[in-house]
DNA sequence: AATGAATGAGCATTCATTCAT
DNA sequence: AATGAATGAATGCTCATTCAT
C-alpha cells in the first residue's frame, strides 16, 4: 500500500491516521482492519514492504564485471542516491527509530530480508581483499555502516541542516559534491594507501 | 523543561502528551499554556533549549594549543560521542526532521544558535589550509556535514541498524571503532596525502 | 450448540459476540447467520435448549413410591442441586430476566416447556392433600416459587453475597445447611403441623 | 447518577451506552469521563450508590420496641417490598452476578457497607434466642440468605417466571401471598415450633 | 499568577449483518 | 449448502485547548 507508505512516512505512527489511509484507497476503513487487524499490522506490513523495495533498489546493480574499487564505489553510490530518491523510505526509518525499533525487532522475517545487503558488500570487500586492492581485517558491518551513515543522514537530517546552514548542500552539485565526499571517504578506509590514485 | 524534553523525545510531537509532562512537573497542565502558549510553543522552546545544550557540549573543547589535525580529530570526536550521550537531543530532532523542520524553520534564533558550531570548524580548517596540512578548496559546510553524518546516524538509527544486523557495532569497541572510522573518513578528504606531496 | 450457551450465560446477550461462537465452533460465522437468522435467532434456539435441559434434569425423578412429604423434598432438593449444577443456565435465566423477558415472551413453546414441571408439583400437592399430610387450599403455583426462589437465589446472586458476606455460605457443608433449610420452610408451608393437628 | 442506574441496571455493562447516559444528563459525555475515569468508574460509582440506598431503605425500621418475632417479621417484609420497588437495583445486582462480581469484589467498601445489614439480623436473632423464642444455633448469615432469596428472586425472575406461568402472581392479592409465605418460611426456620401459632 | 472544570472534535476499533459467488 | 469479502454505524475513549474564577 503506497498510500499507507505515504501517510506512516509523512506524520509517524502516532501522527498517521487510519482514516487518511482510507480515504484516498479505494477500499474503507473497515477492510483495512479486516486485512491487517489494526493500525500496529498495517505499519507492520508498509514497513516490510518499504524494506523490501528499497532493498531491490539498492541491489539493481551489476557488480562482477568492475574491479573491487569501482563496485565499492557503486555501494556507496547507489544508495545515497536511493535514500535521496526514497525519502519516504528514509523517513518511515527514522520513525521506526523513534520507536526504538519496536516493530522491526518484532518482525520475523526482518533480518532476513536485510541479509544480502551484507553479503554484497562482503563479497565486494573479500574480492577486494584478494586482489590486494583493499585492507585486509575489516569488518564488513563497519563498512556497511560507513556506507549508510552518510546517505541516511542527507536525507535524514535535512531539514535541519539546512534551517541551520542553509540550502547549499542541497543543490544539484552540492549533492554531488557530498556524494564524492561519502566515496572518498569509504575508500580511503578500505583501499590500501599507494594504490589510492 | 527536562520533562517536556524527554516526553517530546521519546514520543515525538504527535505522541507526545501535554498530560504527561504536566503530571512529571510541578506545575499544572494549565501552567503549561499560561506560559507557552500551547503544545507546538512548548515544543519550540523545548527544542531550542536541546539546541543550546547540545551546542555548549559541542563546544567545550580547547582547540588552540593543537595542531589543525589534531584539531580537526577532535571536532570528530566530540560529536560522535555527545550524540550519543545527547540521545535525547538526537532523537528530537530526528522528530523534528520528520516534522520537515517546521518548527526550526520559524525560529528566528535557530541559524544565530548554530553559526558558532560552523565557524569552529572554519577556524581550525583554515589554521590547516595555512600550515599546509589540509588541502585548500574544500566547502566548511561540507566539512561539518561530513563530521555530523556519523555522530548523528549512530544514534538515530541504532534501533534498525542493530535489530537488522545484531548489537555487534554497539558495543564499547565497536563504537570505538566506528569512531576511529569516522575520524579517518574526514580526515582522508581534509588531510594532504604525503604520497601525493 | 453448547458453545453458544456458554457464551451467552458468560456475557449475556449484549456482550456476547457472534465472532466468538463461529470461531470456538467447526461451522463459520457464515453459517450461523444462515441458520439462525440474526443474533436473536441463535439466542433464541440457545434459550430453548436450555430450558428443555433444565426440565429434563429435574425431571429426573420417580416420586410414584414416595409419600407426598418425601416427594415433596425431592422436588425441593432438586432444583436446588440443578442450578448450582446448570450454573450456564441459571445465568442465561437471569440474563433474561434481565430483558424482560423480551425473547422468552415471544416464543410459542415456551409455556408448553414449562407446563410439565408445574404439573408436576400439582400432582404431588394433590396426593397430599388426599392423604392429609398436606394443608389444602395452597396455590401450586406460589409452591413452586417458594421451590425455585432459594434454589435460584443460591447461584444467581452468589457473587455478590459471597463479596459482602465471605463464602461461607458456599463451602459444601454451607451448601447443605442452606438447602436444609430450603426443604424445611417449604414444608412449613405445606405440611401439617402435628400440633394443630 | 439516577440516569446512570436507570441505563445500567436497564441494559447492562455491555448493553449500557455511555453516549445514553451523557444524553440524559446535563453534563457531557467528556465529563462523565472527566469525573469517572472511564465506564467501569461510573459503573462502579453507581453501583455503589445503589447500594447504600438499598441498604438505608432496608434499615429504615424502628424494631427495638417490637418483640423478637415481631422484628424478623419486618425485616423479611421490608426487604421484600424494597426489591419491588427498587427494581433497577435489582436488576442492576443481577447483572453484577452476571458479571460473576467482578466489580463488587475489587470494590473497598463494599463489605463494610453490607454489614450493617447482617448486624441487624444478628441482633433481632440475638434477642430472640435471649427471649427463648428463637431456636438458638442458627447462623445468621445463613437467616440473611433466607431472607434475601424470595426478595430477590420475586423481582430478579419476574419475567421468565411470569412468562411461564402467567401473571397471577404478580397482582397486588399475589404478592400479598408470596410475602406471606416468605414470612412464613423464615420464622418456621428460626421460631421455636412451639410458639409459632 | 494560578487553577478546577469544561468541551468539540476526532481517534482506533468493533459489531452484527449482507453481498456476490 | 456454503463462504470470503465487504460495510455502515456505533462505541469507548483521548486530546489539545479554553472558560470562569
Amino acid at each position: 500500500m503506497d498510500v499507507a507508505l505515504v501517510e506512516f512516512s509523512e506524520r509517524g505512527f502516532d501522527g498517521a491516521r487510519v482514516n487518511h489511509i482510507a480515504e484516498m484507497t479505494s477500499t474503507s476503513k473497515r477492510m483495512l482492519y479486516y486485512y491487517f487487524g489494526d493500525k500496529a499490522g498495517l505499519y507492520r506490513a508498509t514497513l516490510l514492504a518499504a524494506y523490501e523495495n528499497a532493498k531491490a533498489m539498492d541491489h539493481n546493480l551489476t557488480l562482477n564485471e568492475l574491479t573491487p574499487t569501482e563496485a565499492l564505489k557503486q555501494l556507496v553510490v547507489k544508495p545515497f542516491n536511493n535514500r535521496s530518491a526514497l525519502t519516504s523510505f528514509t523517513r518511515l526509518v527514522a520513525g521506526e527509530n523513534l520507536r526504538r525499533g519496536e516493530c522491526v525487532k518484532q518482525l520475523p522475517e526482518f533480518q532476513e530480508i536485510n541479509r544480502p545487503t551484507l553479503e554484497l558488500i562482503q563479497t565486494v570487500y573479500a574480492r577486494g581483499v584478494e586482489t590486494g586492492e583493499f585492507k585486509a581485517g575489516l569488518d564488513p558491518l563497519a563498512l556497511l555502516w560507513l556506507v549508510l551513515a552518510p546517505a541516511t543522514f542527507n536525507v535524514s537530517n535535512q531539514h535541519t541542516f539546512s534551517a541551520a546552514w542553509g540550502e547549499k548542500l542541497y543543490t544539484e552539485t552540492g549533492q554531488q559534491m557530498l556524494c564524492d565526499m561519502a566515496v572518498q571517504s569509504v575508500l580511503s578506509v578500505v583501499v590500501k594507501e599507494q594504490d589510492s590514485d
